[in-house]
DNA sequence: CTGTTAGCGCCTTCAT
DNA sequence: ATGAAGGCGCTAACAG
């Protein structure tokens, strides 16, 4: 068997008491004796049971992350993001992936995180006043990447401005039949970021005074595979656009794909950006709007962290996204044009 | 405060080890007990607490799960696989991303599941024969995916085989200059895929007595722009390849980047072939050998469950690898050969 | 079929 | 600065 903290208290000659306030660091013990403790543990390879420490304490030292697909690009980011910050602190994390929307129906009626963790993290969810609801009577510190909800922590970009960003672009390069692919406002699994960059995708050519064309807002699904089925319908219209702002990345390569095997040039014939500067948009050549990614997730897990310390009030932060130029939207464009 | 099992013992008019058996459907209670009991439970809203119940009990209903990197493709369809049947048999999850070598070294060393697992799932690492110690120390079941070790459960794939189905797909195309972009088989984070995949290479080789040309391969680190590295360098020898395996389909994509800006046509002039079929490979139109990936991880995690339920013996299980042919390995190369 | 009673291993007052 | 002792909330014999 492993060795429990009265071996320790036996070994160093002391009481399981100052064992427990030596090897947890606490004041008012003589250097001598926490010395003689910490040999002791040593000696005996001891390990303190959490679940006997937690039961006794009330704390877990534990988060609950909460994602909806950990094999997507952003969310697995997220997630080493927050997991790296964790086990610096000292933090065991238990991952929720919620996988479809019934897993998320599971998740936020049976609430598995009850009486297990400190704290929670939900990554890039539109939550429901329901589900916030749900999470709120937890009372314990929730925060969320990638959306702000009242009462609870965040820390996320600016998706109209961001995406603004990109449309922005695509006006100053001269394109005026711009085209939108992007993610469900209707998803079952309901993301933030879909219904706010329609927004700014919308108001950039409202500020110019661009009419918007609803022909020209197509869904993507934040898929490849939906990216160019959007895109071959786009490219169909009478009218075809000459630029494309996809809500993703993932989308944008989708619609690369389309325009390519219809025989066109992306960034000549047709102008793609993105969003995220997911890993692979370098390799695609692909103009994006960057946001920072891990830098989200590591800053709300500090955030969570100081929370639970001082027990101060919900914070948001937003943090600046950039864009970024490449061949997808090429300048030259006008040459080709002409 | 949250009810306890004594409130729920109190409204129901039992005892609390009768509440105990019936919240867990443990045999011999009566149904109208039973009833009454859960619709006490219902009524307080009662949820056990989990590190009472693993104190006392001794088992902690969780698992360890360590991988590499979370947010690399591979590691991340594993895990969201190991998570959905860990969530099914009413399971937590315990995530430990290493992050790098000395992230490594720490989790070895300090073996943070103790006394808080009752299993471990490792992804994808070559254990050292001290970090198989260590593991083995924990006197857990320990189930490993993508490699195999005495005395730890294994789902896998034969990597030497699928390497040469690559390679031999190559060489049933007539090309006999066969180059291969690898990982690095001394990396610190260990890796087995690389040293087998490189097995496979020479053996596909050597099969038809092509000599294989130490000049022909090249590290590319598992990454994009590792692979592009490579090619270059492959392109700027004397003899030029006329054909690339690259170990992993990100390392092919690189490859493909390099061999387009020196204006060459992939799969024409230069044939391309990855392994995976990582989420993009079908948009980048590239042959590959596809591993079931999520597959490995569900099966060893049921592997794990029955062992943990019957206290069986290690099991090792192989997969079959798939040949995938597309745009980058095309037929009609000897077309333009000619 | 149900209740009683020890623990599980640690934390945390309260004394000293 | 240290020790004694009572929980934390549940499980698991053992009685009955």
């Amino acid at each position: 068997m492993a060795a429990s903290i009265e071996d320790v208290a036996r070994l160093a000659g002391v009481s399981i008491a100052t064992v427990s306030r030596s090897l947890r660091g606490l004041p008012d013990v003589a250097t001598a004796t926490r010395d003689k403790v910490l040999a002791a543990a040593q000696q005996l390879d001891y390990v303190a049971s959490p679940f006997a420490a937690r039961l006794a304490s009330g704390r877990s030292s534990t988060f609950g992350v909460v994602v909806p697909f950990v094999h997507r690009w952003f969310f697995a980011e997220v997630l080493g993001a927050v997991e790296g910050v964790l086990r610096g602190a000292g933090y065991d994390l238990l991952l929720h992936n919620l996988g479809d929307s019934e897993g998320r129906e599971r998740f936020f009626s049976v609430l598995p995180v009850r009486k297990r963790v400190d704290a929670v993290i939900v990554v890039s969810l539109a939550l429901t006043a329901d589900e916030v609801e749900a999470l709120t009577s937890l009372e314990l510190p929730v925060g969320v990447v990638g959306a702000r909800f009242p009462g609870l922590s965040s820390v996320r970009i600016d998706d109209v401005a961001a995406a603004r960003q990109a449309v922005d672009h695509l006006l100053s390069l001269g394109h005026r039949r711009i085209a939108l692919i992007g993610g469900d406002t209707d998803d079952p699994m309901r993301f933030t970021p879909p219904h706010h960059r329609l927004i700014g995708y919308r108001e950039a050519l409202n500020a110019i005074e661009v009419p918007y064309d609803p022909a020209l807002e197509r869904l993507g699904y934040f898929t490849v595979g939906g990216g160019e089925a959007a895109m071959r319908e786009l490219l169909e219209l009478a009218e075809r656009p000459t630029a494309v702002f996809a809500e993703s990345d993932e989308m944008a390569y989708g619609a690369m794909r389309a325009i390519r095997r219809a025989g066109l040039r992306v960034g000549h014939d047709i102008a793609v950006i993105g969003f995220d500067d997911h890993s692979n948009a370098d390799l695609m050549d692909l103009s994006t709007v960057r946001q920072p990614v891990a830098e989200q997730g590591a800053l709300l897990t500090h955030a969570m962290l100081a929370a639970l310390a001082d027990d101060t009030e919900p914070t948001d932060t937003v943090l600046p996204t950039e864009l970024v130029v490449r061949g997808s939207t090429v300048l030259e464009r006008s040459v080709y044009k002409n």
